[in-house]
DNA sequence: AAACCTGATGTTATCGATAACATTTCGGCA
DNA sequence: TGCCGAAATGTTATCGATAACATCAGGTTT
């Protein structure tokens, strides 16, 4: 590398202020015992040089970049997608960069190899949405030393993380239907692998239960309007189905269309209610009634998090849960409407 | 940082397979001019000790790190995240990892700020997304040897780049509608100062104006089913209004609901074609006619021409485009049916 | 047999920053 | 004025990898 076209380093500004390239470290890092004057000197030579920090010269020395690495699952949905943006701006404004793993199936193998490929850039942290049990089990790698933060783990588990009460969101979907008049709830889920499903079916199930209802034939999904239009169609055949709830919103909007082909009049007919908010849901025809999970809130908590495991070690080995909201439309209208 | 906890460096592994730990690197980096005996000693020795590269070293050295800095806006919309997704997916396969850096604002001061922290870890290359003259504006400060690709930025600009075909997808929308016997059509379009509307907008004018058709006032919005809803009210109540082409799906939600409410039917009354055909449209009620842009296309597409760029110079300043496609559905549905 | 070339491997230097330890300077007190 | 302690600054070492250059061994050709 030609000494012209070299970028400046430490050492350069150091030559120009007269001071020590330590000096000029510790004018970067905000050390105590500078003065003021030598502060001044330092960075208009910084200025002057047009210097530029060499992160990977920091990550050699410390040990850590100031990189934390996400593991998700490959997902264009809403909340995942809102969440990795909210992270990254908190991150951001934390002085962290975040490098993104995604994986196409929530296997071991898939996430092992996404946790190596951070573990190789010595991210400074991890955050993993690991949905389910397989994606957990993938995690047994990690350094005991690595803060790491779970996002929509398994709520049972011990480990630093933060989700939503996903069994809180469906019990008030549910009873919100219930208080509505409807003798019981049908209910459609997503995959039931995933934690948040599993969460969604138990508290449709204790409220029916605690309910005195009866409890109908659980319809299992993914996440997508097409399988709710499938599951929609067999429901719009059953004359007993008057109230809905999904285990997101775009299954719900599956299920309009499915209602819709056979002149099933929603609310009038068939109550529905989703789970998610995404912006559109207050389109959908009728408007939504839904569960809004606050995916930015969840996001924030888990840099919180993590930035607690970085600092001090204790008090943070913790699981924040973030309530759900029930957030009432056309779709399913309040009581004594 | 105690010997006895410090990770294996390469100089160990050399120890242990008793060769230089020149010969490690050789070993890693697929260097011809290995015995084969001695890779396999070599390897061996690298499993026994668990070791793990450190990229920050690697980068120091060389100069560039192995990830690729993405810049774009903070956005949850399907487009984007799809290509984020697809676009990581693609880098890893090729070795790579990608930090993410986005902001709130499309504008100099923002991104000027992300492309500095992706500078500061010596990112081997850029991707922006640049949907705007004033994002575009905001790069004026990337190195000239730095890689760099520009998805959805200026067709004009003879930088490196990939864009769908915005002007023809929105002809193919226009003339699909002229096609089953519209007067004209009516045009919803996204933030005006987008490049992507832009071509949306000259796309349907364009094709209006060729077919000696009056051209209607603009309706300009954002890309939200909140905005799609506020236009969708307007148009609903003019009668003359048979066709509409929006700037996006979202958009085409709000107005499908704005013109059930005044009972308004679509295809009947009211043919509408949108454009992303995000995977809910088909689930719309009545599902949506749209124009596909290929995300996945674009972003694997983006990665061929960073890539190239960094391999080999030459011929890699040009732009990819990705034609666009019309996907017929039931909102505005095939002449002669 | 000697010289040359190529494959294989090793030694030394370097990247740019922080850590660790050392030295100097300054201010306050006796 | 001298001593001590703290503030301020400097020197040396290190991180773990690749680049650059050097050396050795074996085979082929003259």
């Amino acid at each position: 590398m030609d000494k012209i076209s070299r970028s400046p380093a430490m050492t350069d500004v150091a030559r120009l202020a007269g001071v020590s390239h330590q000096t000029v470290s510790r004018v970067l890092n905000d050390h105590p015992n500078v003065k003021e004057q030598t502060r001044i000197r330092v960075r208009a030579a910084i200025a002057e040089l047009g210097y530029r920090p060499n992160r990977a010269a920091r990550a050699l020395v410390t040990g850590r970049s100031q990189l934390i690495g996400v593991v998700a699952r490959n997902s264009t949905l809403y909340g995942p997608a809102t969440m990795l943006s909210e992270f990254e701006q908190a991150a951001a404004d934390a002085g962290f960069a975040v490098s993104v793993g995604s994986v196409r199936e929530l296997d071991r193998s898939s996430m092992g190899a996404v946790v190596e490929r951070h573990l190789d850039q010595r991210v400074a942290g991890l955050v993993v949405i690991a949905n389910t049990a397989s994606a957990v089990e993938a995690l047994a790698e990690i350094p005991e030393d690595l803060p790491v933060v779970f996002i929509d783990g398994d709520p049972a588990s011990g480990r630093p993380g933060v989700t939503v009460d996903q069994v809180a969101g469906a019990r008030a979907a549910t009873r919100h239907l219930l208080d509505s008049g409807h003798e019981t709830v049908w209910h459609v889920s997503g995959p039931t692998d995933w934690f948040d499903s599993a969460g969604r079916i138990q508290g449709w199930r204790q409220t029916l239960e605690e309910a005195g209802r009866e409890v109908p034939p659980l319809l299992s999904a993914d996440w997508s309007a097409a399988e709710g239009y499938r599951t929609g169609q067999m429901l719009a055949r059953m004359p007993e189905v008057t109230a809905i709830f999904t285990a997101n919103d775009h299954l719900a909007l599956g299920i309009l269309r499915a209602l819709s082909e056979r002149g099933r009049r929603v609310p009038h007919d068939v109550a529905l209610v989703g789970f998610d908010d995404v912006p559109e849901a207050a389109y959908f025809i009728p408007p939504l009634t839904t569960v809004r999970q606050a995916f930015g809130d969840v996001a924030r908590a888990a840099l919180g998090l993590l930035l607690g495991q970085m600092g001090d070690e204790a008090g943070t080995a913790r699981q924040i849960v973030v309530p759900p909201q029930l957030v009432i439309r056309e779709s399913a209208p309040s009581p004594a409407r």
